[in-house]
DNA sequence: TCCGATAGTTAAGGGTTGAAACTATTATAG
DNA sequence: CTATAATAGTTTCAACCCTTAACTATCGGA
């Protein structure tokens, strides 16, 4: 047991009262900005984000979001839908649907994400540079150890 | 604008990257443990956890969790007749209910918080002191600046 | 050709959520 | 000492999310 039992503990608690209030105080002003003007969800917000960088199918959004695949799907049905996405088969292999935003859909995506950005800009920006790395870091690490393999 | 601008928006994108998914996986975790053997939900549990760090009141929950007084009322009812949390009135003032957990409510909370912490102690022992550290460090200034003042 | 794997969907059921309106109780201003 | 405002908490409601299980369609290899 390299690193004391203890400062794990301390680490985990840290964890938990770390993420999940930070993560619904996000979630909730995504909320508002992208459900009052474009009758978004967060989740549908998510999805969004991931296709423009580079998940182009539900299972790869599923794998990536961590969430189950038929959840995915009707996510990305609403949005299909809404017309913010476009979904055509793949002509070689047809189980496959490729995803692409749309014109709409980037557009959307631009607005709110950079209205999320201003204001976790502002929210930030109490900060100093060193602080910044610091969380930089102890988000990479985060990410390491729970997402990777 | 002290921080960079750049690395301010490198930051953000880092937290997008790692916080969602994190949050996805440890979920999951909780929610298999919890479910399957106590029928507990995770924001039951959630309730659980901060009853026992001091949180006496649904107010007190709701601003802690970052999350409406209705659903914490909801959730507390359920966890209320699961007999996990005692619910009573204050004598002096009675709009106050103080909520406290039940000798089988902390048996459920000892039991999953402990599975969880191993598990999250698995994932984190992949990890050198000096990284537990970066992590403890990050995501303190994480916290303070979404969740202070 | 048949069987197993893969991509994705549908169906059902349980939970979550926030807004708005409501009750009950206490504090305060006049 | 009332009228009013503030606070704690609940109920209702409508929309939503997620998971499991079962299903369709398609492909790839034995």
């Amino acid at each position: 047991m390299y690193p004391s039992s203890d400062f794990l503990q301390q680490t985990i608690d840290r964890f938990w009262e770390t993420v999940p209030p930070v993560w619904n105080i996000v979630r909730s002003n995504v909320r508002s900005e992208a459900t009052q003007q474009f009758n978004i969800t967060v989740e549908q917000f998510h999805i969004l984000r991931h296709i423009r960088r580079g998940a182009h199918s539900v299972s790869e959004l599923a794998d990536i979001g961590h969430i189950s695949r038929p959840a995915i799907s009707q996510a990305v049905d609403a949005l299909v839908s809404k017309g913010m996405v476009s979904r055509t088969q793949n002509v070689n292999d047809r189980r496959y649907f490729r995803l692409e935003l749309t014109k709409e859909g980037t557009a959307l995506l631009d607005t709110v994400f950079s209205q999320t950005r201003q204001w976790m800009q502002a929210k930030l920006s109490t900060l100093e540079l060193t602080d910044l790395e610091s969380i930089m870091a102890g988000l990479g690490l985060l990410k390491k150890a729970f997402c990777d393999k």
